[in-house]
DNA sequence: TCAACATTTCAAGAGATATTGAAATATGAA
DNA sequence: TTCATATTTCAATATCTCTTGAAATGTTGA
């Protein structure tokens, strides 16, 4: 990942909303949500819920497809996952001190 | 780690200037570095650096210490190890996509 | 005490970001 | 076609952020 993307993705993610709207994509998995649906989880009107559905999908952290007449985003799963890797690695280099604050027991 | 304190260092690291300070002061370990010393790598002048590591300080990225003149700054590995476990746990829920996509190998 | 150094604080301006309600666009169904 | 639904776009406003240069603060050594 290069260091543009990432300062777009941490940016996207410095938004209560949009941490809220990442939050709720990554729990629907592959089906994704509607632009309304996440809207209403979120406790946004429209127009807000789009501007920032928008900044999300600029960022790369989500993708749309229109189904009908919704609009379904879903997570990115592998540019979230890219982004833990910038963290971990580009940006602290894999510190034995950074990496022992993470619990990966569970994980790999 | 709280959602609101990860918002602010998500907000912390989404600038050029800041993370390329987190970086260098990842590199520097305990030693850390002056303020000035900080100012010159990432090429701002005295009060643009002073900006951006009061805010990396406020965001609880990093620490700072006077040492006679100088003013020490050092990064904070227990946080930055907080923020990838938020972001891999909290956040996307250890999600087995998001894991794949992160070379752990070398490092648990 | 005084001068030099290191850093922060302040004020001002430019630019970016977030919110709202209204209007526009796109889709599907009667 | 016409209407209702879903979503985006737009304009206006308010607020926050970044940058700069000047002034203030704190520290050391002559």
């Amino acid at each position: 990942m290069k260091e543009d993307s990432a300062l777009k993705m941490f940016a996207a993610l410095s938004q209560e909303t949009r941490l809220r709207i990442v939050r709720h994509l990554v729990e629907c998995g592959t089906e994704g949500a509607s632009a309304g649906e996440i809207g209403e989880k979120v406790g946004a009107i429209s127009s807000r819920a789009s501007f920032h559905l928008s900044a999300l999908e600029q960022a790369g952290i989500v993708t749309s497809e229109r189904q009908s007449r919704n609009i379904v985003y879903r997570a990115d799963y592998a540019a979230l996952g890219g982004l833990v890797s910038f963290l971990l690695d580009d940006c602290c280099g894999k510190h034995p001190d950074v990496v022992a604050c993470c619990d990966f027991s569970d994980c790999c």
